[in-house]
DNA sequence: GATGAATGAGGGTTCATTCAT
DNA sequence: GATGAATGAACCCTCATTCAT
């Protein structure tokens, strides 16, 4: 791939990213081009139509996030203390860039990876639970369900009241 | 108002909030139109764009929000029970219909309500943290930001894991 | 149906009837609404897609031509005539219209129509084949093709050059 | 010219030719070169746009069909015979390229070409009107435009009925 | 000279909004 | 006042053509 087209592409998944992050999905294609710096043709070399852009932005976000999890959850440290960190790695990095995105009839290869986050996840909530320091009045699930939405409001931060409110509510009595 | 036309404005608004509910911002004019069982025309008589029948929507939620809130409030119990009760209402009811839509670019009248909304939980809350219920080493505005997560997200309910939790966290220790 | 409802459809018809005879089938949707003194719009709520008007066109031609077959076949003269008179009054007449279309992926309506224009033929052909006008040599099916040639060239005129020589190529010995 | 440019010329006018053949003339020039082997850049460093390319297979078959006239022409047979012949090898030879290829706006080359054939065509017909094997009361143009069409039609083959019909009608009485 | 990435006008289609009936 | 037909800007996408690599 010549070096120029690798920059391009680069360009208007930035682009998308930005605008998509900014004004919602509605985005349209002229405009993520403009934004780009490039023709609209262009945008359509790269990307066959506008569900795979949107994809692309959702599955680099997720493939981040999923590399994050791991890497969290293979510290020599409590099972509490990686999800804290995977939380907090997650809301400040790539989760900034797929936040409040819709999950409807994603493609196979999206729904791969969050079936790959959410087995990661649910190992290292019932790894906690069984440590001790996560309550375990809550299924394991509905813990998930329930960091997702504390990771996805617009605006999350890492160390805002949200976050410190509920993992108090999350510790066992 | 003839009585004719506060049928028909009604049924557009309960058509809209059907649709939009079920479908999405996306909906189209014709479609609520139709399903209101009403022309085009006759829609735009009583609104004079998209917008104006999105924010009928919203004003109609948020009114019935506040009227709700202020019961609550105006109830002889403790403000954590009212702070629970009021969420629990506004769940299970009128925020059915507003939740998680779009809040930019709202109209003054929105904008007045959702003004007043803050300002009778702001009390409340407040109130919570003097009677000691409410831990206090949060800022009300976050606890207010806090619950209007918790209440918007899709698909909450009053009795649901997150809110059990959430409020765990709330305590005051 | 409104009256210029009405109106307006015909014009359509019209237009992409003169349009796509004078520059082919690939007339763009824009320049039909202009021909015809309409907006893109109305032609889209009167035909739902391109291919649906295009098969208006096929339909209206087809249709016509079906009557005028089925009024000549029912005089009382011999076939050979029925089958001079069919041509002539198609090539005339609704064949104008549909002239050097491409036949090819067309609705069911479209083949129906063909369908029972072929059968009409084909049943005038093999009469006359037995009456002892229509030389016999050349299968039924044969000479539908070959009078389908001579009526779809472009400029085609009943009491031109190429039918005289065709029918004197037709005639039993 | 090179002999690599001589070959690739000759790649890119040998596929425009099949894949319009097959799919008629709405080939993308980018489908073309694909089937060239070569790159979008290469064609139109041969072809400086889409319609020299396409009159290109033009010229080629017409080309070749004046020389195969020629040769007909030459012959020392009856002049019917000259006919008969050169109709059977343009069908099955070079007319199979440009058969019903739209001929607007053409430019001076193959109108030149055209031009040469229609005079060729022309001596041969009134020649055989004179040797008394054509009938004679068809006017010589005429004649050719007749020969043009039963040529050009799809699917036409030397020696299907269309062509022995329209001989037999076109024999002197 | 070859390549294929970039361009952007143009085509089909939708839908908020206006206006004749 | 109600209706739904008409409008046209805006959207997604394609493809002939140009130009940097």
């Amino acid at each position: 791939m010549r070096a120029d087209a690798v920059r391009n592409r680069e360009r208007i998944v930035s682009a998308a990213l930005k605008l998509s992050a900014r004004h919602g999905d509605g985005v349209s294609m002229e405009d993520i081009a403009r934004s780009a710096g490039l023709g609209v043709g262009t945008l359509y070399r790269h990307f066959p139509d506008r569900a795979a852009l949107l994809e692309e932005i959702a599955i680099t976000g997720l493939t981040r996030m999923l590399e994050v999890g791991r890497a969290a959850a293979a510290e020599d440290v409590s099972r509490w203390e990686v999800l804290r960190r995977l939380m907090a790695e997650c809301i400040d990095g790539p989760l900034a860039l797929v936040r409040a995105r819709p999950e409807r009839g994603q493609s196979a290869a999206v729904r791969a990876l969050e079936k790959q986050i959410n087995a990661l996840l649910s190992a290292v909530i019932s790894d906690a639970q069984k440590e001790g320091s996560l309550r375990d009045d809550v299924p394991a699930a509905q813990v998930r369900e329930l960091l997702s939405v504390a990771v996805c409001r617009p605006g999350a931060r890492a160390d805002d009241y949200f976050m410190l409110v509920l993992f108090d509510g999350l510790k066992a009595r």
